[in-house]
Parts: structure tokens; C-alpha cells; sequence
DNA sequence: CGCGGATTTGAGCGACGTCAAGGAGCGTGG
DNA sequence: CCACGCTCCTTGACGTCGCTCAAATCCGCG
């Protein structure tokens, strides 16, 4: 099965498991309050099952609670871009409930669950909840800023470059998130990287290789091990993306 | 002087010439009276000005009221990328407002004349107006799925695929702002046409020759005539961006 | 063991970049 | 009026980064 919906065994937001991390912003207790109302459900997904499809008009918003997954856009003959990766904490389908049509689709990399809210409750909480209505925000303004960095990274970063950058992106994400044990492994196979980078397969293995020969990366079982996230920093040039404390709902 | 505060000669809310196009939703009296509070004043930049620069704390918020302008991040060694462009309608230096610091400049192409507002107000509008607190949620989502699309086009689109996206996009919102008068013309060189593309100029100008020999665009006078903008959406691809009524602020 | 997906590697090619030079248009100063 | 210097556009020659085609290997899974 490839989605379940528990409304029964849904985790109450005042034991959610990121409220305690310090990447993550506190609640007042009348915003939990809300919240916790606000959210209907949980919905756990399958590594490779399609949360969200570009077209569909869901009447659902999404945050997600535990796993990866990546929005992507496709042409018509099949090329695909992937636009970002989705990590706990980040709203999934905010610009279907206000544009009202998915402009992107979004897969799973990993199982992962999500916090279901409704659509149509988002009006209650910009009038009701500003402060929530500022996160969402927020977050919007964050996903941009992203977003730009990628565009400048696929319009004017060389192959490695690139590749250096998206990894060393990714392990900073995951490490904010405490999902790392040790080491960073990202959960994702060289295919994902191509789409990501606007590359060919083949280049990217042959990119890849270069940073594993350097030491920076290993390349095992379907995922990628950051073993130097600052050779891949110095590589790509990029700085990093300082966040102190961030709003989620 | 590249730069000119009008504080006096400002345009009353309740006259401005953006409200009465199709392409924008209605105001309540309510919401009129709060922007025309909350707008401070008007600046005035001539052509090349930049607006807002990537690292700047600006007290400031915008909204473009009329002309021309690009967001762009740059690398250490000069490399830059077009994000996107900014026109009529458009918010500017929200990112900055919500998360303290630019992270991307902001250049004009033509003169241009923007509605100024202060930041610190940002949040008595979210308290206040939760229809205009959505409205600039609206705004964020939008913005992010053009760069969606810009990103797709990047990664995914071959060199002549990519410039055809571009002018169609660029043609589609100039003639939705009626900024257009019989034909549609777009105030930017090839190497901004090549920053956007993450292409070379050289490239960009065998590119567009050949979009000019097939009779769909015109290069004249340092700006861009689009002849044909079916032909532009058949070459590229792009369905277009169907918008009835978007908000702003 | 066989199969399919992921990774790896080599060979050849083509899209796009770099270098270089020239022309057109425009503003400035003589 | 003309010379100039500047920016922008154009074009050709040539190099290279990244793509396609192709084949081999590895691995988990049924």
C-alpha cells in the first residue's frame, strides 16, 4: 500500500517531534491550541509514491513530519526537472490552496509522514492566527530564497560546482534536522542528482566521481554518504544558508 | 541622480492606475484606506539604478508602480544569473523583510517608480488585514512557481527552447499590464537575456537569430520586439501562465 | 538463478563556450 | 560637422564540457 491515512493514531502537536528542535521556533500554547485543531490527520507514504500530483486540486495542505521528498516539474516528452527537496518541518502544497492547482508535483524519497490540514481552513487562520499567517510566510519567502540559490547554481555553476553545492545544501538541511546519525546519508540515487542539476546521468556519475576521488563523498547503496561537507563548500563556493531559529506549522 | 524620494508628489492609493486593470482584484474601501496609510511615499529610479543590493538591511518594502526591473544574484568572481523580472504589481524586498537581509539585488531597466513602505509596519498589516496579510502570501506563491518554471526551463530546456520561454513569459506579462503599445517590447539586452538563460552572449545572440530569422521576435534599439508569441510558446513549449485576477498591495 | 534498477566506464559527437574582430548607433567634446 | 569612445550586436574559428550510445558490473529481490 502506498498511503494510509491514520486519523486515529495521529501524533498530538504538543509531543511533535520538532517543536524541541532548536532549528525550529516556539508556539504559544494558543497557537499549538489552533494547530492542533487544524491538523485532521497524518498520512504516511511509501519511498516512491506520489504525495502530490502537478494538476490535481487537493483539499489538502501538508507539513511534513518525518522523511525526504523531492517537488519536481516534467516536460511533455518526459524530461524532468526536480525543483527541491522536501524535509520535515516544510509545507508541501501551499501554492495549489492559493493558486488552486498544483503547478508541481511531489514524490517520496523515503517513507514519509505528513500532518494533513485542510484547505479551506487557511482563511481561519490568517484572520484568526496573524502570527501563523507570518510563518506561512515566511516559509513562502524561504522556499524563494532557496529557489534562487538553485537558479544560480544550474544557470551559472559548473558541473561540479553544482554537484558540490546540492550535497553540501542537503547534508547542512539534514544536519539542522538532527536526521543524521553520525554521518550524512541522503537518500537519493544519482538520477535524483542529474534532475536536480539539469545534468545527464552519465556526466553526473562521472562529476560525482571526481568529489568521491577527493574524499568529500562515498556513493553506497542508493544513497550518498557527506563525509567532508566543507570540501564541498569550498568547491561549489557557497556559503551556506545561516538560519538561527525558523517558524513551522 | 539616479534616485529620487517624492514623499509630496506621491499618487493617492485611491488613483492608482494599476487598481482599475482587469488584472487585478478589487480593494474593499478598508483595505484602500490601510495601503494608502501604509505607503510612505514614491521612489523614482533612472534605468541601470540598483534598487535594492544582495547583503543590504533596508528599512524598506516596495511595490513597483510602474517600469521595469530584474533581481539577480551574482558569484564571487562576477558570474551573475537573472532570477526574475520585476514589473507593475510586483513586491520587492519582502524576502529582506522576513528574513532580515537581502539575498538577492535588484536593478532597474527602465525608469522606474516604486511605492515605499516600511517594514517595521509588515506586521500591524498582518494583524490587522488578514485579507491583505493573504494577499502577500498569494504574491510569495506566485513568485515561487515562476521560478519554478524558470528552473525547469534552465535545467531541462535546450538553448532556442529556453529564449522562446523567455520572451513568451516576458510578453505574456507585459500585455496582462498593458504595458504594451500595439506590439509588445521588451526593454532588455541579449545579456540579459543570456543572464536569465545562464547561456553565453554569444550563444544567446545565435539563439535569438534564429528566433528572428523564423519571424517570431525582433532585436532593435537595445530592446526585444515580439512579432509572434504563439510561435515563441510552439518553440518553447510553455503552455503559459493563466492568471484571471491576482492581488496586490 | 534470473531480472531489473543503479552505477560505472569508454568512445564519439554536438551544443555551447571562448577568443577575436568588426560594425552600428549614440552621446560627448572639439 | 567630425572624431572619439562607449555599449551593444554580429559573425567566424575553434576548443571543450557535457550529451548520447553502448556495454559491463554490481546488487537486492523474487
Amino acid at each position: 500500500m502506498a498511503a494510509k491515512l491514520t486519523n486515529s493514531r495521529k501524533t498530538p502537536c504538543e509531543l511533535c517531534p520538532l517543536r524541541p528542535l532548536p532549528h525550529f521556533r516556539e508556539f504559544t500554547s494558543e497557537e499549538l491550541d489552533f494547530v492542533s485543531d487544524f491538523k485532521k490527520g497524518e498520512l504516511t507514504v511509501d519511498p516512491g509514491a506520489i504525495v502530490l500530483l502537478e494538476g490535481a486540486r487537493s483539499a489538502h495542505l501538508y507539513t511534513v513530519l518525518s522523511g525526504w521528498a523531492f517537488r519536481y516539474k516534467t516536460l511533455l516528452d518526459g524530461r524532468r526537472q526536480i525543483l527541491n527537496y522536501v524535509m520535515p518541518g516544510d509545507l508541501v502544497g501551499l501554492q495549489g490552496s492559493i493558486t488552486g492547482e498544483m503547478q508541481h508535483s511531489v514524490e517520496a524519497l523515503s517513507t514519509v509522514t505528513l500532518c494533513v490540514f485542510e484547505r479551506t481552513q487557511l482563511h481561519t487562520l490568517f484572520s484568526r492566527y496573524p502570527s501563523l499567517a507570518y510563518d506561512i510566510t515566511w516559509i513562502a519567502a524561504r522556499e524563494e530564497r532557496i529557489l534562487d540559490e538553485h537558479l544560480l547554481s544550474i544557470g551559472r555553476r559548473t558541473a561540479i560546482e553544482r554537484a558540490a553545492y546540492l550535497l553540501a545544501f542537503l547534508a547542512q538541511r539534514a544536519k539542522a534536522l538532527r536526521m543524521v546519525e553520525g554521518r550524512v546519508v541522503l537518500p537519493i540515487t544519482q538520477q535524483h542528482v542529474a534532475d536536480t542539476l539539469g545534468l545527464s546521468i552519465v556526466h553526473t556519475n562521472k562529476t560525482l566521481k571526481k568529489l568521491a576521488d577527493r574524499g568529500a563523498i562515498v556513493w553506497r547503496d542508493r544513497s550518498c554518504d557527506v563525509l567532508d561537507e566543507e570540501a564541498l563548500k569550498a568547491v561549489s563556493g557557497w556559503e551556506g544558508l545561516e538560519e538561527k531559529s525558523r517558524p513551522f506549522i
